[in-house]
DNA sequence: CGCAGTGTTTTTGC
DNA sequence: AGCAAAAACACTGC
């Protein structure tokens, strides 16, 4: 699914062919994925350029002229494709861009979860302030990371993760994988964790995300990009739906799966041990 | 059939 | 009361 990597992989790309380009048509096909009026987005998109293409959260937003910007969530299988044939549609593709150029962006949606809105730069300012720390802006700290951490002391580490108000972008397969390379089991809260596990999860979010733009993302569900390629993370992989798979760090457990926050959580109970804490205790950032 | 999955909203529980 | 957790909801494919 589109988390952060994904959705920065799209934008830049979108943002690469798209800024500059000059809308003259949408075609919407299916008209509830998006949240307003056929007549009002055909309204304020038709006829203008696009300024530019970029990422908050786990959204493309798409700027236009006019200071409204359409702002797309791809949940689990929403896709953005660059076509340069109309033809090129295929099944699921319910809404249409036509650019002056003759190209075109198609939004396919099979679980039709995902949406388009369209939005004011007022409400989409509003929009945004409700959102937690982007985890790859230079202003987010370790410092800022145990504040926040702080301030939700009773919950549970992993849910906490994938909540967008505490931390923005960060999806299931991130949020999995951090805690494994960070040795933190997922249920532990957040008030347990020592300053030397705040700063290695928090180096560990970094270094992953990091990682997964570099290689165009996590196809491991149905991602694709704006060309409907694939991504190479996949192989980076260690916990993330490998329940029953020995651990490859300690070749001792198996991963296993347990459900936290109504999601699949996948983990190893040996390097990711509840009770157990890591003995080594360096000199810490915080 | 029933689960997977995002994220918001509502309900339950400590 | 005030959190946090769980459930419901929007869907389709396997």
């Amino acid at each position: 699914m589109p988390e952060l990597p994904e959705v920065e992989t799209i934008s830049r790309q979108l943002n690469r062919k798209l800024r500059g380009k000059k809308i003259v048509d949408v075609k919407i096909s299916l008209p509830k994925i998006v949240m307003v009026t056929a007549q009002k987005l055909r309204q304020a998109v038709v006829g203008q350029k696009i300024v530019r293409v970029y990422r908050r959260a786990k959204l493309v937003v798409v700027e236009l002229e006019n200071g409204c910007s359409m702002i797309v969530h791809l949940k689990m299988t929403g896709q953005l494709l660059l076509a340069k044939k109309r033809s090129e549609a295929s099944n699921h593709v319910h809404v249409v861009f036509d650019f002056v150029d003759g190209s075109h962006l198609f939004f396919r949606e099979v679980r039709q979860f995902g949406y388009i809105d369209l939005l004011s730069a007022a409400e989409l300012a509003e929009l945004f302030e409700k959102f937690g720390p982007e985890p790859l802006n230079k202003n987010f700290s370790p410092q800022i990371f145990k504040k926040r951490l702080q301030q939700r002391k009773r919950s549970k580490i992993k849910p906490l993760l994938l909540d967008p108000k505490f931390l923005a972008g960060i999806g299931n397969i991130y949020a999995n994988e951090a805690l494994f390379f960070a040795g933190i089991n997922p249920a532990r809260t957040a008030a347990s964790l020592s300053d030397d596990e705040i700063k290695k999860l928090y180096n560990e979010i970094i270094r992953l995300l990091k990682l997964s733009i570099k290689v165009k993302g996590c196809s491991e569900t149905d991602y694709v990009d704006a060309y409907g390629k694939k991504g190479d993370f996949e192989k980076y992989l260690e916990v993330y739906r490998k329940d029953g798979e020995i651990c490859s760090q300690c070749h001792k457990k198996k991963i296993k799966r347990i459900v936290l926050g109504g999601r699949g959580t996948f983990y190893c109970p040996q390097c990711q041990n509840y009770f157990i804490r890591p003995a080594k205790k360096s000199k810490s950032l915080l």
